[in-house]
DNA sequence: CGGTTTTGACCCGCGC
DNA sequence: GCGCGGGTCAAAACCG
């Protein structure tokens, strides 16, 4: 499964099978129907999402983008909820592919229909042609060609409609962006120590946890702290560029600053004692940490003088087959080819975590300070996460998510995006693709389509692919993961509004 | 011999 | 102020 040596991708075949074409239609619309139906065909992709747990409120109707909050894991989630595993809450999921794979259910039923009735139509054949017997081969050829054809007609037709639906889609979520990136706009516009007190306040709200409404908020408020104090050791110190933070909102500065601050964690199945990331690093420190049995060591960049990016390797100590890659700081040099596609991803995850205040993917994509920050790791991440104090993005392709407890490193104000979000993350990348101007391949962008139908790893590897062929699609992914924290933005309660509906992705800000 | 790893000492922030 | 824990330094050992 791994490209590259020492690492895997432990993903649950029950949930990814590659030859049955994977019917995504894992968020369903909550009608009676609907669910009987995708019980019978969601066989295999999400079984966990497709299992509603019997007690939990769901929208009579959802619009456009139905969802449900999987992604967000909250220890402090309500006690009436059911704690086994295939019954934890769906807090909110973005359903990227949902009427996508509706289609898809609708295609193969369609086909199989077709089929029945290409059989009934042949047997019907036999009985009209019975003195014509030479000509009888060619005639039941006929017949299934045009049958092959009024089939194939039928496809196309559909997937015109699902290419319309697939635009609306894209339409919503260019809306979707466009609110949010107005809200940015006015969040900027406060004082950048007003954005504290406000964040500090939802803290005491929130009993201490950080809801994910915080996620701008909080690069506000880390801003404004990084000037005040650093909690990080010398080089940080000695970095610390001492700017005038009294200028309100998020400037260069504080950017920066929170960008050497941010911290990218990639946890990787791995039996190796270090993942291969492109990159060369010297140990120059090795510590037991508190809570763990397996020592931590420190590396540093040594692939230029004076390279400030160091990395912390741990084994986790719950799972020690997981490996804990923690990188911090921005190389001041070139990468290599090898090192560039998960350095782009991981930047993408510590541009989210700073990007509180500049997630613009404008930003993203012009930044000097963002596209500098060139994280290394092997194409083969499992999964990119954030330490706090930041709010963390999380791609968890360890753990299925809906059938497994949440990672350990899942702190309060953050966000995972786990593997069966990874299709809808990956999905909305590909429709963001196009705002960024992207200039992906076709044969990126055939992969990437192709691995949306057929494993989640195909997905990510081809992803991975396609970043490294084009940058922008890495804003692409970072602005599809920022949509998915904005429709949740737009579910204070968990996805709950007051009436216990979910609420729908429109309805955000 | 130069680069890397090991490992104890040291520094610093934070909580009590 | 003190102790603890995380992070870094730097000398010695190791290795190709």
């Amino acid at each position: 499964m791994a490209k590259t040596s020492g690492l895997s991708i432990d993903f649950d075949p029950n949930y990814f099978l590659i030859h049955n074409p994977p019917v995504l239609n894992s968020f369903p619309e909550y009608t009676p129907k609907d669910t009987n139906k995708n019980n019978n065909n969601n066989k295999t992709m999400f079984s966990g999402t497709t299992t509603t747990p019997a007690n939990m409120s769901l929208p009579s109707t959802v619009d456009r983008f139905p969802v449900k909050f999987d992604c967000f894991y909250d220890q402090t989630r309500p006690s009436f909820l059911p704690s086994d595993d295939d019954k934890r809450r769906v807090v909110g999921e973005l359903d990227f592919f949902a009427e996508k794979n509706d289609k898809l259910v609708d295609v193969a039923d369609s086909m199989h229909t077709s089929d029945a009735g290409l059989e009934l139509n042949v047997d019907i054949g036999l009985n009209l042609l019975t003195t014509n017997t030479s000509t009888d081969q060619s005639t039941m050829e006929d017949k299934k060609a045009n049958n092959e054809v009024a089939v194939l007609r039928a496809k196309l037709v559909q997937l015109n409609a699902e290419n319309e639906r697939l635009k609306e889609m894209l339409i919503q979520a260019t809306e979707n962006y466009n609110t949010m990136k107005i809200h940015l706009c006015s969040l900027m516009m406060k004082n950048g120590g007003k954005a504290k007190e406000e964040y500090e306040e939802n803290k005491k709200r929130n009993g201490g946890i950080i809801v994910p409404r915080q996620f701008i908020d909080l690069g506000l408020a880390v801003a404004a702290d990084a000037g005040e104090s650093s909690p990080e050791g010398k080089s940080q110190r000695e970095d610390s560029s001492g700017g005038d933070n009294n200028v309100p909102g998020f400037d260069v500065d504080q950017s920066e600053a929170a960008m050497r601050k941010a911290r990218v964690s990639v946890r990787a199945r791995s039996e190796a004692p270090m993942i291969t990331d492109g990159c060369q690093w010297r140990k120059y420190g090795q510590k037991m940490a508190k809570g763990n049995p397996c020592p931590r060591a420190y590396y540093r960049c040594t692939m230029a003088t004076g390279c400030p990016v160091r990395k912390q390797v741990q084994r986790c100590a719950e799972d020690r087959t997981i490996l804990i890659t923690t990188y911090e700081g921005n190389h001041n040099h070139p990468l290599p080819p090898s090192a560039m596609s998960m350095a782009s991803t991981t930047s993408s995850a510590a541009r989210m975590l700073v990007s509180g205040s500049t997630s613009s993917p404008d930003g993203l994509m012009n930044s000097n300070l963002l596209t500098t920050t060139l994280l290394p790791c092997s194409s083969t991440m499992a999964t990119i996460s954030a330490s706090t104090p930041f709010p963390s993005v999380t791609l968890d392709l360890t753990q299925s998510s809906f059938s497994s407890p949440p990672p350990p490193y899942n702190v309060a104000n953050s966000v995972v995006v786990t593997a069966a979000l990874v299709p809808q993350v990956f999905g909305q990348a590909l429709d963001n693709q196009s705002k960024f101007s992207g200039t992906l391949m076709s044969k990126d962008l055939d992969r990437l389509q192709q691995g949306e139908q057929n494993s989640i790893a195909d997905t990510v590897n081809a992803a991975t692919a396609a970043i490294a062929t084009d940058p922008s699609f890495a804003a692409a992914l970072a602005a599809a993961i920022t949509s998915i924290i904005e429709s949740s933005q737009s579910h204070p309660n968990n996805g709950h509004n007051s009436n216990g509906n979910v609420t729908n992705t429109s309805n955000a800000l």
